[in-house]
DNA sequence: GACTTTAAGGTTGGTTTAAGCATGGCCGCT
DNA sequence: AGCGGCCATGCTTAAACCAACCTTAAAGTC
């Protein structure tokens, strides 16, 4: 389940995105509208989480122009506590559902959950990081450009652990717990081969080293 | 967690710096309404604990002011004991909880967990002194200008040293005691580059030199 | 035959050493 | 006391060293 989530509150981005990793979901950020409006068509999410006070363009008219160009995407709107005028606005320009801030993270998830069966989404089980995809069924990826590649059950293991942590920093011996059952010889450097792998397929800046620490896949978007 | 204390007892804060440092915090301090606004917004921490009756500018207004510039950092509001009617307006004015003086310091404790937990903070372990933060999580640092610094392992391990236990002096032996396991060679200045660096860093005036004697974080703001 | 692992050499970058410069404090001299 | 030189301590820089990491190819495994 990939999901878009366009919140300026970096605070708020950021308790978030754990979270809905946790819950299941391929989450790419967006901070502000006219970046937005722009991820919410051309990544195709399956769910959009939108806040309304947005710098940039506003989230309602950011809602308005998907919905006039055709773009059906299940959205959830967050708004101001008290503001329930807003709430009916967004749920005329074509809103799934609202939620008023401050919310509870459990109330979030759960809406969430709400639109998905109602739109009848079946889990494409998906992972998303700087424009990389990761099928988890089909153990395939797509690159940023576009190719798509098939993964041996190695390279699978190792890319799909680092796309449900990104920004943690991973230590070779973490790594090598994770791809393997059971523990490793120390000496071996298996894992620098097949980061060297991934590397090529999708670029040499998708992991970055951490010299004496690990790996860590490159910092988002900092658009 | 980096917390920031606004209070103008001196008596009050020398007593809940260790506690509050002891408790996982970074604690940075404002004796006054003006400064700690300012801190507020510019230190951006995790949790702020202020007190309403300052000098300089009214704990209230101080509250407001962040609340109407987007600034929604958790804050803990200190009252006058019977003070009630100042509970009431501190949470119309955006606090998220409150606590009337004098107050058990466990308490307080245990209000601050509450409100980090409620606001999904997860503890991102983090030292900081005079606008320098160290996240002991990822090995890195932020300057007081904000730009952020991949330590090594041994900038690190001299840092996070000097950074829990500021104020004191170390003699360049009990800090190669420190950042290495075993003895090191008496003759050898590696220290010295490594502060070198750290000044390089984070400023010529962050460390300063006991001649004779060793090194000492500087003094804290002494506004 | 496709995938995985090992191994060997090359490269990078963190650490340490070392040498020359700067500075502070002590001491003796006037 | 005030001045100036001298020594010890600290600062800075560059280069040498070494371990971590990268890359490639060949050997091993199913």
């Amino acid at each position: 389940m990939k999901l878009l989530l366009i919140e300026d509150d970096q605070q708020l981005t950021d308790a978030l995105q754990p979270l809905l990793r946790e819950a299941g979901y391929a989450v790419e950020v967006s901070h502000d509208g006219i970046d937005g409006e722009f991820l919410g068509n051309e990544l195709q999410p399956d769910l959009i989480v939108l806040d309304l006070g947005l710098p940039g363009k506003n989230g309602l008219d950011v809602l308005r122009s998907w919905r006039a160009a055709g773009n059906r995407t299940p959205v959830l709107v967050l708004t101001a506590r008290d503001a329930w005028h807003e709430r009916v606005d967004g749920l005329k320009a074509g809103a799934d559902d609202y939620l008023g801030k401050p919310f509870h993270s459990q109330e979030l998830l759960a809406r969430l959950e709400a639109i998905a069966r109602r739109h009848g989404g079946q889990a494409s089980n998906a992972l998303s990081w700087r424009g990389v995809t990761l099928d988890t069924e089909r153990q395939q990826a797509t690159a940023a450009d576009g190719r798509t590649i098939e993964l041996t059950a190695i390279e699978f293991r190792l890319l799909r652990y680092l796309m449900q942590h990104p920004k943690d920093v991973h230590s070779k011996t973490r790594l090598s717990e994770h791809v393997y059952e059971e523990e490793q010889q120390k000496d071996s450097n298996v894992i620098e081969v097949y980061i060297n792998r991934l590397r090529q397929y999708f670029g040499k800046d998708f992991i970055e080293t951490r010299r004496g620490q690990g790996y860590q896949l490159a910092a988002d978007r900092q658009a």
